[in-house]
DNA sequence: CCTTAACCGGACCGCCCGGTCAACTTGTTA
DNA sequence: TAACAAGTTGACCGGGCGGTCCGGTTAAGG
């Protein structure tokens, strides 16, 4: 997936592989306080091969988000010529939602210099949500008193919320979706108390 | 203000207060994961002090919890009397938000059997936005289709979402909470997609 | 004022973390 | 197949954490 095949040797290759499915998954259960020494042993490699394919855990987390991100700009990106941008958007935020299961946006939070690919790769899906947001509100399916940073910062709120079910059904976050969006839409809403964040603030 | 005054002495009731001020304080600045050492410097306290108060970091925080669960309470008991109950409703999640600004509701998600009290107050507090939701609904002014445990989820929502925002405007978290609490409203919403959670799994 | 028990504090313990390193193994290539 | 570079590994390090403990201190009561 991530193309830095610069001679990479075969079981280099292979363990770099395990290694971010093993992290992909230990961050998903864990969150993102899961231990290196742990997602090692699930990989079934030693921690010191973990630190010589990613030089800091942070660089490790950053490589197996840029993926989810880019996957997720790609979906906003071919969404941006639905037919029903309201709907467009809605199914953004389900896939956003389903996507991430876990982890939400605390890794971009922290990402500000961290990783040169990752901000870049975040900036681009910022701007394809700018678009579907904004393609939104001129079809009236989204009040136009809400900014795209509104809806960068509520994405990943029905996650956060259905976690506190321990025993959550499947989905859970679902429900809260669809509440949040009720929110987002133009029925009867009133005027919003506090202006929005400056776009570049978010990360 | 916890009454545990058994025969303390003087200085002993002097720590105690300064290390509840100290690690409500903490616990605001640096989140749950703050280090004890650091609360007893705050407070001008030995570290060993702090546990011949309370025997676990844990009991400690329930200790400050437990204040502002039974302050959230009584302020609920008290807008239930309200003549407006979709306001009053409103006000109660506006408090709450305000009141508890950095700690949500993980500490409550946490205490399923560490502290008997907060259990206790825990449920109190429930019960009473149970009332609050149930006679903004006889109102019409919150869509029947919700149940007091979503309210309860999505209670601290607004703080989450605008601790994204580093160098946030006071009171931003007002901006998601009026966009929240506008998806509750019952103006031209859509059904539902998943059932509530059992009111007894959110803890 | 003196005794005493309650209280205080910080050195200390065991644990786990992210990260390093030098000895060892293995894929590659001529 | 030989020889080397690339890769692997787990012991190890420094640091921070929650929690313990005992020698010194001090408020309280007669």
């Amino acid at each position: 997936m991530t193309s830095t095949d610069r001679h990479l040797r075969a079981d280099a290759a292979r363990n770099r592989a395990a290694l971010l499915a093993a992290a992909e998954a230990e961050f998903a259960d864990r969150g993102l306080e899961a231990s290196v020494a742990d997602i090692a042993r699930r990989a079934g490699i030693g921690k010191g091969t973990v630190f010589r394919h990613f030089p800091t855990k942070e660089d490790l987390l950053a490589a197996v988000v840029l993926d989810r991100v880019d996957d997720l700009a790609a979906l906003a990106r071919r969404l941006t010529a639905a037919a029903d941008p309201g709907a467009a958007l809605l199914e953004f935020l389900d896939a956003a939602a389903d996507r991430q299961q876990q982890l939400d946006l605390s890794f971009l939070r922290e990402s500000g210099e961290v990783n040169a690919r990752l901000s870049e790769s975040r900036a681009r899906l910022f701007a394809q949500i700018t678009v579907l947001v904004e393609r939104a509100q001129a079809a009236g399916a989204i009040r136009t008193d809400i900014t795209a940073t509104d809806v960068i910062l509520l994405m990943c709120a029905p996650n956060h919320v259905a976690s506190f079910v321990p025993a959550a059904p499947a989905g859970l976050w679902r429900r809260y979706l669809a509440i949040i969006f009720d929110g987002l839409r133009p029925h009867g809403v009133r005027p919003l108390p506090t202006p929005p964040p400056e776009p570049g603030q978010v990360g």
